[in-house]
DNA sequence: ATTCGTGCAAATAGTTTGCAGCAGA
DNA sequence: TCTGCTGCAAACTATTTGCACGAAT
């Protein structure tokens, strides 16, 4: 997706909830574009001078209109990304076991075609599914 | 397994780590033997009544000797629960989006395979993967 | 005797929030 | 103008740690 559209998408959702597109909330959905993986927010203060208390307020908007994606790993940092039906990229994550840092990944349609099957399935017990979170945990390049 | 089985099996895992098996550390291992789904260490106190921080020492001490496994959800709260290879008992998560609850869940042997498959491809790429993660997202039925 | 576990209370750190000033509709 | 965003600093809360005492070898 260009980042003209991508802008217009998220401001799209935000105005659907309610919220404006301001230039702080615009600068953290650029960063995010710009990564290759989820960030943690120091990751995010030091790639864009912003407050810090704003970006907490900010991905917290953004998470709630859909925009931003929260991510969990090992560590005792919150992850953010952009949501996938923005970046038009279904991906699952690396994340390494000792230092908690997170790259993304893919698997074959075959297996994703799988895990909606499953999903599928689990509805039947009370569960009402909206994703998968399908992790590799173990060691990245750097701690193996 | 056995209740005994899995004492002794623990006892012997942390004395491998040079830890001792204490009453308090055979309490924990006991409490989250008989949850079935993991645990918050609110949930944990109020099934035993320990000291706040003997819990998360014995709880970092279990997890290091392989005896116990973190499980990250949604909320700000880390939950336990044992090690698969001591229950016997390979598992995956759904994991309420809205309250954080987590409860357990198994899926076919013909998606653990692939998963296996999966793992073994990415191992490739300089990650090396040491367990999967799959959690299904969405609303318990206590938040639908 | 010495090492390690325990429990209380204090410290730490990621995250949230109150409030006064500012900006956009 | 009026609502809501911003940024600073203070508050909040899960988790960690210092320390003195007790238990185990």
């Amino acid at each position: 997706m260009a980042a003209d559209d991508l802008h217009l998408a998220s401001a799209a959702r935000l105005r659907a909830s309610g919220q404006r597109y301001t230039s702080n909330r615009r600068a953290v959905v650029d960063v995010l574009a710009g990564a290759d993986r989820p960030l943690t927010i120091p990751e995010l203060l030091a790639r864009r001078s912003l407050a810090q208390s704003s970006v907490y307020r900010n991905l917290a908007v953004l998470e709630d209109s859909g925009v931003v994606h929260r991510v969990t790993s090992t560590d005792e940092f919150a992850r953010f990304e952009l949501a996938e039906d923005l970046t038009e990229h279904h991906h699952h994550h690396l994340i390494c076991s000792t230092c908690g840092a997170v790259a993304d990944f893919t698997v074959s349609d075959g297996l994703e075609d799988a895990l909606a099957r499953t999903m599928a399935n689990v509805a039947a017990t009370g569960f009402r599914p909206e994703h998968h979170r399908l992790d590799l945990v173990g060691r990245c390049a750097a701690c193996a």
